[in-house]
DNA sequence: TCGTATTTGATATGATCCATAACGATTATC
DNA sequence: GATAATCGTTATGGATCATATCAAATACGA
């Protein structure tokens, strides 16, 4: 169990078949070729993405959240009492665009909007109970179902790897 | 030069400080904590996508071409006289939101739609010369700045990993 | 201290993308 | 030849994303 195996990749499981056997999806006629598209980082990330956020989706439909709500959760239970410019930064969404989706979250009272005592303009954010138990089930359906299925996909070292890459992207390129 | 070595990690290239030096993005306060975001793949996944995108548009700003665009050519060239059907839906694309992209391209003459003979429902799709030729001056461009800066950041192996990596993900989840 | 500039949350608005239903023309099926 | 299915298209609504602007509150400089 060296570190060194723990950043190597299980070649034997990313090697796949190269798309001969049981044309199943847009094979109604003859594939057609993918050509550069193949070769494209751009494209297999965006078509991965989709994937992921797809499954994403179906893990935590029990709990009716999004994507972006489980991440602006998620701050604010690590960040309490941040404002919004705070957490809509930090996510890349921009302050008009984060206030209805504050709306909803607080309607559905996973969390609240709290005058702050010293700068009278700003929200303090927080989770209510709910919410933070909400957050709770959420992080489990994530991590037994979402996650689970990613490492079987690709395999524990592999899936360290490509969070380690696409880290490296978002934050060098 | 074993298959062994190439599909192998470049550990050094990948490990990074732990964000601790030259605060300088949305640092204006102290930095919020990413918690489990740090560890979600999805997260990682749309953030890089992201970056991947605007860079992509970047490089190819002076064709103005989108990555949207740039597929739907590359899938011309390699498949000439398909018809609207074949090529949206292999490129996930719906039908009904196709028509105005293509309408997009034939207005500035990158391609053209042409009854078939057979079935004259359909439109055989194909490149005109002056879409071959900005296609391939997009390829060009593709190839020798963004691309090449996603080798500059990740390094080769680790780029043909990843693209492995994003390939299996968006077949196999 | 007063006047100005900045910041915060919010509203309005438009662009772009994504998804569904439906239609006319054409072709396939029985 | 009647019915069903397919192709491109239109219309439409939702979701996401971006910009300009506002009132209230605060910070700042003369």
């Amino acid at each position: 169990m060296t570190a060194h195996k723990t950043t190597q990749l299980d070649a034997s499981r990313l090697a796949r078949l190269p798309r001969e056997v049981a044309m199943d999806d847009d094979a109604e006629a003859s594939a057609l070729k993918m050509g550069e598209l193949s070769d494209l980082l751009g494209y297999s990330l965006k078509r991965a993405q989709l994937k992921v956020f797809e499954d994403f989706l179906r893990c935590v439909s029990s709990l009716q959240l999004t994507p972006a709500q489980f991440s602006v959760l998620l701050l604010m239970e690590k960040n309490p009492g941040r404002n919004q410019t705070e957490i809509a930064n930090t996510l890349g969404i921009l302050r008009p665009n984060f206030v209805a989706m504050l709306d909803g979250l607080e309607s559905r009272e996973l969390c609240m909007r709290v005058r702050s005592a010293h700068d009278r303009r700003s929200h303090n954010l927080m989770l209510t109970d709910k919410g933070r138990a909400t957050l709770a089930r959420a992080k489990k359906l994530i991590a037994t179902k979402h996650e689970a299925r990613l490492n079987e996909v690709l395999g524990p070292a592999n899936r360290a790897a490509l969070l380690e890459m696409l880290a490296t992207i978002a934050r060098d390129f």
